[in-house]
DNA sequence: GGAACTAGCGCG
DNA sequence: AAAGCGCGCTAGTTCC
């Protein structure tokens, strides 16, 4: 299946580091020692003129943990083609039901959920590979390496569907260089602007510290509608005693609540509470403390998630407000392609049931608009009701009223979820379509469920447990499609991310310095949020950028999906800023 | 005085 | 109409 393919195993060792070149079928062809000073020369090389015994074919790099070798190389100006991420490997194949029971990657070993190595941003300096340091980060040793890769091959190979799971690795390492090079490139980001919504919105900053004007003058008619001088607008439980004292018999403070009240504090109040979130998550010191040198530099964590989903630490990456992307302006002579999915999750749906019908209502730009037309429901603001009702399981409301009809219109596709549900509730575990499997019951979850079908289960207990198989059934549920929607995405990234490496480099006075040695003379990936991407690239490659970005839409669904008649139509735009409608 | 928790809200 | 999935982050609160 591998055949032909180079890998280039990496690893500490010695005084520095130890590359060991294997064949397809993973027989070693050479070894070399280097110091940590020459690796990125050494990957220069490599990747440029790949070793005689390899030649011809693609080079892959096998190591630990891709944000800690690869971010070296960015940070010297060397690009990587492929790679095999070990770490995220290793945690899809251990828990995979694809992957056989007495597979030797599924015994406890220190790869097991071994966090990510950190990377220090100033630092590019290999110091943090000197050592098999057990407590951060998977084993780096080069024989610690090569003898988990030969332990996962072994899997990938024996497993039922080797062609998936192994897609699914590839997709998952490709995605970690993605985020390697957006965190080296950074988001471009207009401080000006920033600070232009910022005013805007929450009013001059005060020069001596204290709230900005809007919020000042926000809380002082509040509190006179509180009939409180001092009365706390930050404090839930003093508020909540606050609004009871005029007469709010709210039983929280927040805003959907509040929002059923007919009071004069009422409206102010949740203004304030708007214009708080701003200032705390996305403020002035939001800035000072993400936003240098004209770029937004988030860790970005691909398949944090339970579902492979990316997830992010710092920065709150994964959560910039609408508002905000205004703020987010190429550099000159740059520009934006912005494009993201309609109706992702649906048409994952659509195409891993097979469920024709639904496809079919997918035909097009609007899911939705296709489900009305069919006769499913009224509106299209039924048919995404209903939709999300069926994905995440809805048990009460318009959304659960609507689900059986969706049931009858569609039924592989809403046997595919309820099926999940039913494993879910049973305590089974459910897999995504390339081989994800979620986590097994937890043992408490377990001895909950004996407990309330024993004889002496009381009725506190049965109903517990009841709850408990309900959460569970729904969080297998949407495992299924939110996974296999987090696979296609990981597809659609890593075409974009080869076809944008093949478009020429502009000349240095073209490029974009401040997006890294690695990245500034050619179109790159500056943001991903789970269906919805931003590509960076000077003005002469935008319609080329577009153009890929679509067609590797297209070619993630056929990888996934083969010849299954479903599409994955984008919303694109080009432009300066990443501002959607 | 810091760790661990919750509430609330932003994103998909 | 705020029910039903997955997250991260801040501020306030509680507990040691």
């Amino acid at each position: 299946m591998v055949t032909g393919a180079g890998w280039i195993v990496v690893g500490t060792g010695g005084a520095g580091v130890v590359a060991v070149g294997l064949d397809g079928a993973g027989a070693e062809l050479w070894r070399e020692t280097f110091t940590e000073g020459e690796w990125p020369d050494r990957v220069r090389r490599r990747e440029r003129a790949p070793h005689a015994e390899t030649a011809g074919t693609a080079v892959r790099w096998v190591w630990s943990d891709t944000a800690r070798w690869y971010s070296p190389l960015l940070a010297a100006g060397v690009r990587v083609g492929r790679c095999r991420d070990l770490r995220l490997c290793h945690a899809i194949l251990r828990s995979s039901a694809l992957v056989r029971s007495d597979a030797a990657v599924r015994s406890p070993s220190r790869w097991d959920a071994a966090p990510a190595g950190d990377v220090p941003e100033a630092a590019p300096a290999l110091f943090a590979m000197t050592t098999d340091a057990a407590a951060d980060g998977p084993p780096a040793g080069i024989e610690a390496v090569l003898a988990e890769f030969a332990r996962q091959r072994a899997a990938m190979q024996d497993a039922v569907d080797p062609r998936r799971i192994e897609l699914l690795c590839a997709a998952d390492s490709v995605a970690a260089l993605v985020a390697a090079e957006m965190r080296a490139a950074g988001l471009p980001w207009d401080v000006a602007a920033h600070e232009a919504v910022l005013e805007e919105v929450l009013g001059r900053r005060p020069a001596g510290g204290g709230l900005p004007e809007r919020m000042a003058e926000l809380v002082a008619q509040v509190r006179v509608h509180l009939r409180d001088p001092a009365a706390s607008l930050d404090s839930p439980p003093k508020l909540l005693r606050s609004l009871h004292r005029v007469g709010v018999p709210a039983a929280s403070t927040s805003k959907w609540e509040l929002r059923e009240y007919e009071h004069p504090v009422i409206a102010p109040l949740l203004e304030y509470k708007r214009l708080a979130r701003l200032l705390a998550a996305n403020g002035w010191a939001w800035l000072a403390e993400w936003v240098h040198d004209g770029r937004f530099r988030p860790v970005y964590v691909p398949a944090g998630v339970v579902t492979g989903r990316w997830a992010s630490s710092g920065g709150g990456a994964l959560q910039i407000p609408r508002r905000l992307r205004e703020a987010v302006r190429a550099d000159p002579g740059w520009t934006f392609v912005v494009a993201d999915v309609a109706q992702l999750e649906p048409r994952v749906l659509a195409a891993m049931a097979r469920d024709v019908a639904l496809a079919q209502a997918a035909h097009g730009r609007d899911l939705y608009a296709g489900i009305v037309a069919d006769g499913t429901v009224p509106t299209r603001a039924e048919a995404k009701v209903a939709m999300l009702g069926a994905m995440y399981g809805a048990t009460t409301g318009d959304s659960a009223r609507l689900v059986p009809r969706l049931r009858r219109a569609y039924p592989r596709a809403m046997a595919l979820v309820d099926e999940a549900a039913r494993v879910g509730e049973d305590g089974g575990v459910v897999t995504t379509w390339l081989g994800r499997s979620c986590p097994p019951a937890s043992p408490q979850w377990l001895q909950a469920q004996r407990q309330a079908t024993g004889e002496t289960g009381t009725a506190a207990e049965r109903d517990r447990a009841r709850r408990a198989a309900g959460d569970r059934g729904r969080f297998t549920r949407n495992f299924v499609v939110q996974g296999t929607a987090a696979e296609w995405a990981a597809a659609w990234l890593g075409e974009v991310r080869a076809r944008l490496a093949e478009l020429p480099a502009v000349p240095p006075d073209e490029a974009a310095p401040r997006s890294g040695p690695a990245l500034a003379d050619r179109p790159h990936l500056a943001f991903f949020l789970h269906d919805e991407l931003i590509v960076h690239t000077p003005l002469g490659h935008a319609d080329a950028a577009a153009e890929i970005v679509r067609t590797a839409a297209a070619s993630a669904g056929r990888l996934l999906f083969g010849a299954f008649p479903i599409d994955f139509p984008l919303e694109l735009a080009i432009g300066p800023t990443a501002a959607k409608d």
